[in-house]
DNA sequence: ATGGTCGTCCCACGA
């Protein structure tokens, strides 16, 4: 089974791209981040002829999550729990079964934090909900853990976790993705007990995710790797390969970010 | 050192 997570960058946008991609592809679950639309909006019908089940947490303009899967949903649940104030659409979460068993699986568009005061950073509005919103998935994920079946955390994290994953860490070092409070609880999470799975794959150092669209960041290979599947034990142990699909970034209209996939023994 | 680019929506804002 082939699992993609891919921030498209605006579902509406990269629609020609989304649907080139699922061909060529052929991902079994595929989970997208930064739909920037509602669920209404959501083009469904394009989507469902390649033979997808959809779940779609959209919101107007910004963030917006959805899974696509070839198995039908048994279960779908909107929005990371924990603060029943956040109206923020970044965090889908869907069990699927198939005839080997049932596999949990989370489309995740972490906060990017920025900007950040670097006198008072955790005074920062957007950067303290982002450390507040970890918290609350890391909370999440220990209920989950505790279910012990095959779980997939998957999407865009908005964390640089090492200086390997980074073309320029100097110039990222007090940015919200890289700061030292950033990096620790993306630890935390990992240190549950999940396995990154291309890590896990794949131990060559600088592959990234995504490239800006400013400054010709594509040209020079100036990237970050944010885009991550995290597995727990059960997942982990079904990992056969994980790769990123870097060609896409060279397609016309692209996202900034590509997809990444892994592939599990069931 | 600065500005550079997209997407959404209509003027900046978020990334």
């Amino acid at each position: 089974m082939k699992i993609a997570t891919w921030n498209v960058n605006s579902i509406k946008a990269r629609l020609p791209n989304v649907l080139e991609w699922l061909k060529e592809a052929q991902p079994d679950i595929a989970c997208f981040q930064e739909l920037k639309c509602v669920d209404e909006a959501f083009p469904l019908t394009e989507i469902e002829e390649l033979g997808y089940n959809v779940a779609v947490h959209g919101q107007k303009t910004y963030n917006g999550v959805a899974i696509l899967s070839k198995l039908p949903f048994d279960e779908v649940v909107k929005g990371l729990p924990g603060d029943d104030s956040d109206e923020q659409a970044r965090y889908l979460e869907a069990v699927v079964s198939g005839e080997h068993g049932s596999l949990r699986v989370a489309s995740i568009y972490l906060p990017n934090g920025n900007p950040v005061d670097q006198a008072a950073p955790l005074e920062s509005p957007k950067y303290s909900y982002k450390l507040g919103w970890i918290d609350r998935l890391i909370e999440h994920t220990k209920e989950l853990l505790t279910y012990e079946e095959a779980l997939v955390l998957a999407g865009d994290y908005n964390v640089i976790a090492s200086d390997t994953d980074v073309h320029n860490p100097q110039a990222w070092r007090g940015d919200a993705l890289f700061r030292p409070q950033t990096a620790e609880r993306f630890q935390t999470l990992n240190n549950l007990g999940l396995t990154n799975a291309f890590k896990a794959c794949n131990a060559q150092p600088h592959l990234y995710s995504f490239w800006d669209y400013q400054a010709g960041a594509w040209q020079k290979d100036n990237g970050i790797l944010i885009d991550h599947l995290l597995l727990s034990p059960q997942a982990a142990d079904l990992l056969k390969t994980s790769q990123i699909d870097k060609h896409t970034r060279g397609w016309t209209k692209p996202s900034d970010h590509v997809p990444v996939w892994i592939e599990l023994e069931i």
